[in-house]
RNA sequence: GGUUUCGUGGCCGAGUGGCUAGGCUGAGCUCUGCAAAAGCUCCUACAGCGGUUCGAAUCCGCUCGAAACCUCCA
């Protein structure tokens, strides 16, 4: 078995994953902020850490998976006011800020689990963690790392930076930081320093999330909860913590500072950040009013979609891609995802109902070699930092050898039972555990439909044997015409699919 | 301005210094009553200019272009 190789961001390089506890993980992904709804972008990154959940497991780890819930209002900058987020929109919505993050929590579980996401072992939300988080500071502060300025809580950077490497992660200079703040944060002038970065922040009267805290009523700082939530359930050290790059710094950089501070750890081990959707070559976030939202592509329902894209589509259309590069969307490169996900799916089909039959005739040694290859290379793939892309292109070479055993082009004797029979499991192990690719039409348990079908199939055949061409055309475009396409099969059976 | 990354055939996208990635599209053929599906075949790229090397899309330098981060952000 070929050892897993994972790309670790803290080192810019690809690294063999040990585990801190043999048999066992412990990896943190950066959750949702559940101010408002997913979109395509947010898809990325927990499709991705699916995979590596999911991985891992087939590995035969025992991991503990934890993906917070950020429910506790971060800091928007509007125009000169920096409002809580979540406060705002709730207002706007007449809704309680507590109602309306359920609403968005509820919508992203929807969502993932249409895109077949296993859901993490703990998924905490930052205001179920205010306690920890404050025990926390108080901790940095005993330390002498933090300072108190009109009720609200900083990190010292600069004083950190001297005992430690702050930007270790992101590559950043203090000096150079230093001078080139050309930007305008609120509460700037509270800060001994502009790269200082707030701990707990106090609370303007008009806003509604607020807890009481040592330095009066507030609420946690942009980065505490990471750090306070992954200590609590997966140690001080741990072994992965994810997320999307544009997380790297400011917010894992902090939370590295916050960590070391406190626990006196290098807070994870692997550090994994996947790449952003671009959408014209631009990336695709609120900030830049490009985002197509998840209930969006599902329905079809935004002008720039030439139609709708089902959720496996887009888990296909992400995993085509490795997770370190960009994915430009585009409506072409998403049905040729649609496209490509059939066809292997129908492969797939095709290959779960075949069953091995020998007949004492030779092997085709040249292909069953191939095909064994392209089988264990799928493992060698995966245990390169993930790499989906290419297990994805072997299962594309192998579908076309599937179809003509099928087709009979080619024999089945031509491969070894033990062949055949790995073809058959790494099919499973890949496609369904791994890259957690699921049927879409799941929901076709209607059994009246297919008898409707079943009969009009019957007339068709009919038709046929009698050379009433007109009439078995007739059967099945008008059926093509409602979505379910007729296939006459070479043994002169009848299939059907539904679109 | 600083930090970092990237620039691959019609489109999307892998990629190791030397051997066809793969998908989608397009063309042809086989199969078929005709289709569809499937199979086979074809369309062979690596921003530009230098350099290192027996050999570079892959290493180095420069130029041009694009993006991300430096601010909430997946």
């Amino acid at each position: 078995m070929s050892e897993l190789k994972i790309y670790n961001s803290l080192h810019r390089q690809k690294e063999v994953f040990t585990s801190l506890y043999p048999g066992h993980v412990g990896m943190y992904v950066c959750g949702p902020t559940v101010s408002g709804e997913s979109h395509l972008g947010h898809a990325r990154p927990y499709i991705t850490f699916d995979v590596v959940y999911r991985y891992l497991q087939f590995l035969g780890y025992k991991v503990r998976y934890v993906r917070n819930i950020t429910d506790a209002g971060h800091f928007e900058e509007e125009g000169r006011e920096a409002e809580d987020k979540i406060a705002k929109r709730a207002q706007l919505e007449k809704l309680e800020p507590m109602e309306l993050v359920q609403k968005y929590t509820n919508l992203f579980h929807w969502a993932f689990l249409r895109f077949n996401c296993l859901e993490p072992s703990i998924e905490p939300t930052a205001t179920g963690h205010i306690v920890e988080q404050i025990e926390m500071i108080k901790t940095i502060m005993e330390k002498g790392y933090a300072y108190e300025s009109n009720g609200s809580v900083y990190f010292d950077v600069k004083k950190y930076a001297e005992s430690h490497d702050y930007g270790i992660l992101s590559g950043r200079v203090l000096e150079d930081m230093l001078e080139s703040s050309n930007r305008e944060l609120d509460g700037q002038e509270e800060k001994i320093n502009n790269v200082d970065f707030a701990l707990w922040k106090n609370a303007p009267p008009e806003h509604i999330m607020r807890w009481p805290s040592p330095w009066g009523e507030g609420f946690p700082g942009w980065h505490i909860e990471c750090s306070a939530m992954s200590s609590k359930y997966l140690g001080k050290q741990f072994d992965i913590h994810g997320g999307g790059m544009d997380l790297q710094f400011p917010h894992h950089e902090c939370e590295i500072a916050q960590s070391e501070i406190a626990h006196g750890e290098l807070m994870a081990r692997y550090w994994m950040h996947n790449n952003m959707i671009t959408i014209n070559g631009r990336k695709m976030g609120k900030a830049y009013n490009n985002t197509i939202k998840l209930t969006e592509l599902f329905t079809g329902n935004h002008h720039l979609l030439e139609k709708a894209y089902s959720p496996m589509t887009i888990r296909f259309f992400i995993l085509q891609t490795h997770y370190r590069s960009t994915l430009d969307f585009s409506n072409e490169a998403l049905q040729a995802a649609e496209k490509g996900l059939q066809r292997l799916w129908s492969a797939f089909e095709v290959l779960q109902k075949l069953s091995y039959a020998a007949n004492g005739q030779p092997i085709n040694e040249e292909l069953d070699k191939q095909v064994r290859q392209w089988c264990l290379e799928c493992e060698e793939f995966i245990s390169d930092d993930f790499n989906t892309a290419k297990v994805l292109a072997n299962l594309f070479e192998l579908s076309p050898v599937i179809n003509s055993i099928k087709g009979g082009q080619v024999k089945m004797h031509e491969l070894s039972e033990e062949t055949f029979q790995l073809l058959q499991k790494t099919w499973q192990n890949f496609l369904i555990d791994i890259l957690g690719l699921q049927p879409e039409t799941l929901t076709n348990d209607n059994s009246k439909l297919d008898g409707v079908i079943q009969l009009l199939m019957e007339m068709r055949k009919e038709a046929k044997a009698r050379k009433d061409y007109a009439a078995s055309d007739k059967i099945r475009n008008q059926l093509l015409a409602v979505g379910i396409q007729l296939k006459d099969e070479k043994d002169g059976s009848m299939t059907y699919s539904i679109q």
